[in-house]
DNA sequence: ATAGGGTTAG
């Protein structure tokens, strides 16, 4: 759990005594403490700082003390890692064997939980060696932490976990909820829903279906296989549930039908359970999905009364349900408050800032993470090269790419590959964005191909772009847009041979594009509309803004882009 | 002060 509670009316207070054997090591010696004793009360303090909840109270009482032993550093890295702050937890290791602490079984047990964490497996590697080094393997604890961070089902290895429990089933060993429910997550993992429904058999064959987290579990494999109605069967029939089935099932809805995650939250409250971070978390993202506003309002409110607001999953889920309601504002005020701030949550901002076109600012708050010693990801490098994109900053973006690979070990994968391209060609440097297609170390996809295709499009090179679009169309071929583009460029090029078949092709996918559509909030309704809608008695009024501000865009320089509507005067729609 | 199941965010 990571709950940080507002601090003062969670704690105890701490004894006087307690305090003045902290402080006396320096101040005033007092005999009946020997020199080791307020560095053990230390630890206990940091320690249940964290259970708290109360990350930076916990570091400052660390950096306060004068002597710290193997025990003390090893309570900050299990408490870093139990609050989800593994890096910090990481950096601290790391300072820790900088000063020549040497660890015992204990800290290699809480480290390799860390990398299990960060799913940073190289790292956790480097734990074993150590652990080799220092004579620490064959402890069962350490033991079991190695096979923690190298087992199948937690590195995301579904068949892998699946092979080894079909092996324990077939050598008769004991079954229990713990192998059932880590079965059934390894089984939601390989995506597989046929042997979902084997695996839900089964537990029930074993007596085992009146475990909450094997039924928490299943719930869950089916949310992920999207039968939602298999899921709400099984947490409608059980006769009891916890907190955690609702957070399951809401969880599950948010991922696919964000409408019935609100009312499934609503009924959870009227049925007297208390919403947790885990359910404010998907109950705000399906806000953020939904972009409703003032219903997202409402339920900070009801956050903030439960005193919940510093809680760092939630806190980045706000951040990015303000900044897709358009408020980016608020975003920045939950950024700033948050005490503790993760990879995710200077994610969440940079692209809160690149969507509402603060390219600049994005790529500041990159560096600003970097230097507070935050360890970026290939998400965070995607969201950076993107901002340097819509920035026009093509040789920091450039720059960050190199430092990716060098600094970071990082190995570019296509989606990464697609904004370099961007960078590249939205700058109006398109040869050079072909060139680095030409010569990566990876198959191009749709988002590389897609890139190249829009700077062509943007700087009119339209025989790149026909090259462009027939890969973007090997490699997705149910893109409406891409007939459509492709088929606008067999035109301005008088070839209508070619124009015709692109068209015949997009109308075969005809039912299968979504209308695009805006929508507003108004009173407490959503109100949504697409191209040419008749918005009741008000329409006439509505049009004629519409025109008035269209006239105001021209005058202002304004060119229309015509080539995605083109599709839909051919449907009719407009 | 140490490991072991189910739910969260980019």
């Amino acid at each position: 759990m990571n709950t940080i509670k507002p601090s003062s009316p969670y704690i105890r207070p701490i004894p006087s005594m307690v305090l003045n054997a902290l402080h006396c090591t320096q101040s005033k010696p007092n005999p009946s403490f020997s020199p080791k004793y307020p560095s053990i009360l230390a630890t206990n303090i940091i320690k249940s700082y964290f259970d708290k909840g109360v990350i930076k109270e916990a570091r400052k009482l660390f950096d306060e003390m004068p002597d710290r032993d193997v025990v003390t550093w090893t309570a900050m890295i299990t408490g870093y890692t139990s609050c989800n702050y593994e890096s910090f937890a990481w950096n601290i290791f790391y300072e820790m064997l900088k000063e020549g602490v040497k660890p015992n079984a204990f800290t290699v047990s809480s480290v390799l939980k860390c990398c299990k964490g960060m799913k940073c497996y190289s790292c956790g590697a480097l734990v074993h060696g150590l652990s080799v080094k220092h004579g620490l393997v064959g402890s069962i604890y350490v033991d079991n932490s190695l096979m923690d961070v190298y087992g199948y089902t937690h590195r995301g290895d579904g068949y892998g976990g699946l092979r080894a429990f079909q092996q324990m089933l077939s050598e008769g060993a004991e079954q229990s909820a713990f192998s059932f429910s880590i079965a059934v997550k390894a089984c939601a993992l390989t995506g597989a829903s046929s042997h979902g429904g084997q695996l839900h058999a089964t537990s029930v064959k074993y007596g085992l279906n009146s475990s909450l987290p094997v039924m928490n579990s299943i719930i869950d494999m089916y949310c992920w296989f999207q039968c939602l109605s298999e899921a709400s069967q099984c947490f409608n029939e059980m006769p009891q549930k916890d907190i955690i089935s609702w957070n399951t099932l809401i969880s599950g809805y948010k991922r696919s039908n964000s409408t019935m995650c609100l009312s499934l939250f609503t009924s959870m409250e009227s049925q007297g359970f208390t919403p947790n971070c885990f359910t404010f978390t998907s109950v705000v993202a399906a806000c953020a999905d939904l972009s409703i506003l003032t219903c997202g309002q409402q339920i900070h409110a009801n956050i903030l009364r439960k005193g919940l607001d510093r809680n760092m999953a939630i806190g980045n889920s706000l951040i990015d349900m303000y900044a897709k309601c358009g408020s980016i504002s608020d975003s920045r005020k939950i950024f700033e408050l948050l005490s503790f701030k993760d990879l995710v949550s200077w994610t969440s901002m940079m692209i809160a800032y690149g969507v509402h076109g603060y390219g600049v600012e994005s790529v500041k708050l990159f560096d600003e993470m970097v230097k507070s010693g935050i360890r970026p990801d290939r998400v965070v490098f995607m969201t950076v090269l993107s901002a340097c994109s819509h920035a026009g900053l093509v040789n920091e973006g450039l720059m960050y790419f190199d430092s990716m690979k060098t600094e970071y070990n990082i190995i570019p994968d296509q989606d990464i590959y697609g904004c370099v391209v961007d960078l590249l060609g939205r700058a109006g440097k398109v040869e050079a964005a072909y060139e680095l297609i030409q010569n990566m170390p990876v198959n191009p996809n749709d988002s590389v191909w897609g890139a190249l295709l829009g700077s062509c499009k943007a700087h009119k090179l339209p025989n790149l772009g026909k090259l462009a679009a027939q890969f973007m169309l090997e490699a997705k071929p149910d893109m409406a847009r891409t007939y459509l583009l492709l088929s606008n460029l067999y035109a301005s090029e008088g070839e209508w041979k070619d124009f015709a078949k692109m068209r015949k092709l997009m109308k075969g996918l005809g039912g299968r594009k979504e209308p695009g559509c805006s929508w507003i909030e108004l009173k407490n309704d959503v109100y949504s509309f697409a191209v040419g809608d008749k918005v009741g008695p008000q329409t006439e009024r509505v049009y004629e803004v519409l025109s008035m501000m269209i006239l105001h865009m021209e005058v202002a320089g304004y060119v229309p882009d015509i080539d995605y509507s083109l599709h839909e005067f051919e449907d009719g729609i407009s």
